[in-house]
DNA sequence: CGGAGTAAAAGGCACTT
DNA sequence: AAGTGACTTTTACTCCG
């Protein structure tokens, strides 16, 4: 598994293995993320270190001449900052720049900016809708440990959610919720509907529900979810080899080019490959431990296990 | 206990009225 | 908005080694 790397880092050439083992999963496959300015764990995706130091910018630039022209002053915009970091903050200690005390004449003036500062600033509608959202965005993904690219995908939905007005009759905290797991499986690293609406304030049907909404209004079509994208992590939480998880994949694999996962849920179907790969590998795992891991019965991971045996000619191991 | 299997209930989805 | 039907998953249970 670990010797799987995508183009793009091979390219880019921005992350760096480290020493050390990963505390959730104790391997050893801690990757420095210079692009976006993370230590992450290739194996299992846990999120070891995220800096608040401003790196990288939000814009790119392909020549030195763009360079040159893009380059300001100040911190890039941040899409998780509901006004994007650039509204006016007015102090509440009544002291100028240089920390003197003000004259009463200033003070009532502050006053009066301070008064008209809030009102402006909070009374738009939209910003305080945004702001909610994007907390509460951040809120469940720092519980799952999910890294910062699916907040800004997250956060970049909600927005135009916003602009385009589908938020009027649903509540806020249900539609950043949808897009937040909207931004998991667009990022392939899914996590189930159960998973997020433990979390969140919604239950499960609504999540699903205003997922479809907003999948719909928004056109995104996002293909179902891949069971291999649920290797890594299960097979992290089994303290699987990676010779095993390989096995696996190659069994879903397989298992897709017969057609015989369609229309199945894919964290059953992971788990039957994953239960299957941990037999033939002598790595053995009950049913129920790879049931509890991916959030099934031990009685569907006997039917997707059932026929993968059936279907790829495989006897008993 | 782990595993195999089954029937019936429940749940989700596409499609119709 | 409720109903229908094909299909998957879960619940609950039995049997085996």
């Amino acid at each position: 598994m670990s010797n799987v790397k995508t183009d793009r880092q091979e390219t880019l050439a921005q992350k760096k293995s480290l020493e050390g083992d990963c505390p959730s999963c104790g391997k050893s496959s801690i990757v420095r993320d210079y692009h976006q300015n993370i230590t992450i764990c290739e194996n299992c995706g846990r999120v070891l270190r995220e800096d608040i130091k401003d790196m990288g910018p939000e814009w790119r630039a392909y020549n030195q001449n763009e360079k040159n022209e893009r380059s300001r002053g100040g911190p890039p915009v941040s899409e998780t900052i509901h006004d994007k970091g650039l509204s006016t903050q007015i102090d509440w200690k009544d002291r100028d720049s240089r920390g003197n005390s003000l004259s009463p004449g200033q003070k009532a003036k502050i006053r009066r900016m301070r008064r008209w500062h809030k009102s402006t600033k909070l009374s738009n509608q939209k910003d305080r809708n945004l702001s909610t959202a994007f907390s509460e965005i951040d809120r469940i993904s720092s519980q799952l440990g999910l890294p910062r690219k699916v907040r800004n995908i997250a956060a970049r939905v909600y927005r135009e959610a916003v602009d385009r007005d589908l938020i009027r009759g649903h509540s806020i905290e249900g539609i950043s919720t949808a897009t937040l797991y909207l931004a998991c499986r667009k990022a392939q690293i899914p996590r189930t509907l159960e998973e997020i609406a433990e979390v969140s304030y919604v239950n499960k049907n609504e999540l699903g529900k205003n997922y479809r909404y907003i999948t719909r209004k928004l056109d995104i079509y996002i293909p179902p979810v891949n069971p291999v994208n649920y290797v890594a992590r299960f097979g992290s939480e089994l303290d699987l080899s990676g010779e095993t998880r390989t096995k696996a994949i190659e069994l879903i694999k397989k298992a897709e080019e017969k057609k015989i996962t369609l229309g199945k849920g894919p964290a059953g179907t992971a788990a039957g490959a994953i239960y299957l790969a941990s037999k033939i590998a002598g790595e053995n795992r009950t049913q129920k431990e790879v049931a509890e891991v991916a959030n099934v019965t031990a009685v569907t991971l006997r039917n997707r296990y059932r026929e993968l045996m059936e279907e790829l000619d495989i006897d008993n191991p």
